[in-house]
DNA sequence: TGAACATATGAATATGTGTTCATGTATATA
DNA sequence: TATATACATGAACACATATTCATATGTTCA
């Protein structure tokens, strides 16, 4: 009968190696993967890379959305809030209306990047 | 007493402009924004961005990486295995382990990017 | 060939989160 | 000033998923 092997840490020669301190000296701190991580997770939801594909074309409110989207108001409502807390839209009020659009340029990248990204795994 | 509004659809001018069909035609797939969606999903996670961030610096065995993040080898495994699927990452096997790398040049701009929005927004 | 090691994986659990429903707030207009 | 419209938001619920535990698979070596 096998024993249970313990992996407080690898043994192996390979983990002992000096390398291993060198990598964690030159990680980007906890905190900012942590905000790195929540940056990237924005996008990685359906209903809101679907609205900001639409942003990507151009200015709309939030009426334009949920027409275009063919969604419930509050949910839409709902993602932008997530995407106005993370910087990833602006938006500015008009009457009743609110206009939201992409933030900036790294945003408009970060969607050509992934599309392109996409695209060539697909061959 | 206020009647309850009825959110169908959109009835104000902006919604009704021909702008809204056009942004429709030119929309991506739904099926590619899913998986658009799904692929920035697997960045948007503190432990799976913390492997990133280290295979950034150079090919690592599984158990370097249960060294240097200091985490459950099993939990590792699981999300090595998500950024296999997604094909975020490559693998090549020798004797006991299993080296992993960034698949390709995409990941690492799309980590570039991401740490350049969020240090540009730290401002 | 058996033991130790490196890694993978299924099940269970806990936690996170997207949508809906109900309702609140602000603006325009009749 | 009352009503309709545009949008936001809190609560509840359903569903997704990260971690842990236990264990399986595959490799090396004595």
């Amino acid at each position: 009968m096998k024993k249970q092997p313990i992996y407080d840490a690898c043994i192996s020669k390979c983990a002992t190696n000096d390398y291993i301190d060198q990598i964690k000296e030159h990680l980007p701190s906890d905190q900012l993967l942590l905000e790195l991580a929540n940056f990237f997770k924005v996008f990685g939801e359906h209903t809101r890379i679907r609205i900001l594909s639409a942003l990507y074309q151009r200015e709309l409110c939030v009426c334009d959305l949920v027409e275009i989207l063919g969604m419930n108001q509050s949910a839409i409502s709902h993602q932008l809030r997530v995407l106005r807390t993370s910087k990833i839209v602006r938006y500015r009020k008009e009457g009743k209306n609110v206009y939201y659009t992409l933030d900036d340029e790294h945003v408009y990248k970060l969607l050509d990047d992934g599309l392109e990204h996409i695209k060539e795994n697909k061959q």
